[in-house]
DNA sequence: AGATAGTACTTGGCAATACATAGTAGTATT
DNA sequence: AATACTACTATGTATTGCCAAGTACTATCT
């Protein structure tokens, strides 16, 4: 048990609600994506974006297409389904509780 | 990937923050616990909650008192350590430094 | 044309926690 | 003594973030 690994362990499930978030208000890369993570200063590698995108690509929670680069191989650009997009708002709601949660114990004296 | 299994995910880590929170108020007891985690709308079972004492205790940032009760067998009233205080610290600002990126990622546009 | 660097993506296994479920044991009541 | 209530224990499963190594395509340089 040391902080860096209960963050770890908070991460799970919140990550697939960022990336849903992200893709919901445009279509991106994997490199876009990580980009915007790591401006909110939720600092994420391929080796874990990858598979996860997969995994919500296989859950058909996204989709992708392929474009050509100018600057390297074609780029898979992911976007919501509308399943994806549904079930966004479920996770919304969920963090909305989560948070409510814990923002309540926290107050409490 | 449905949403009640990701809810479980995204408490991963959650729960425990949750648990030093309450017991950084006052000693209490699995059922006490239990009952402040209902207030605030996050349910947990016994099944889930001891082990998760357990391994707290475990880990030191946790202690526990036996207390005899008037309606049953006694009770572990469990209480932070100083080491569970710190550890504490540590989680609250994990924790806002995920709500922070989770917001900053939720109003982008 | 071949070598190198940059870019994009894939893969498999590990660690850790919430959960489910079944169980044990002590105490109070009938 | 039997039953109900209360408190706690134990074990295995499911799932995801992470890690690290890898493959492959493209651009650039020699």
């Amino acid at each position: 048990m040391n902080v860096e690994n209960t963050k770890a362990q908070m991460r799970k499930g919140v990550l697939e609600y960022c990336i849903l978030l992200i893709l919901s208000k445009n279509d991106a890369y994997a490199s876009d994506i990580i980009n915007h993570l790591k401006e909110a200063r939720m600092i994420v590698v391929e080796g874990t974006l990858y598979p996860l995108l997969t995994r919500l690509k296989n859950a058909e929670l996204l989709s992708y297409r392929w474009e050509e680069s100018t600057q390297g191989p074609p780029r898979k650009y992911y976007e919501l389904t509308d399943k994806g997009k549904s079930f966004l708002q479920e996770l919304d709601t969920s963090w909305s509780e989560l948070t409510s949660a814990v923002g309540q114990i926290n107050q409490r004296n």
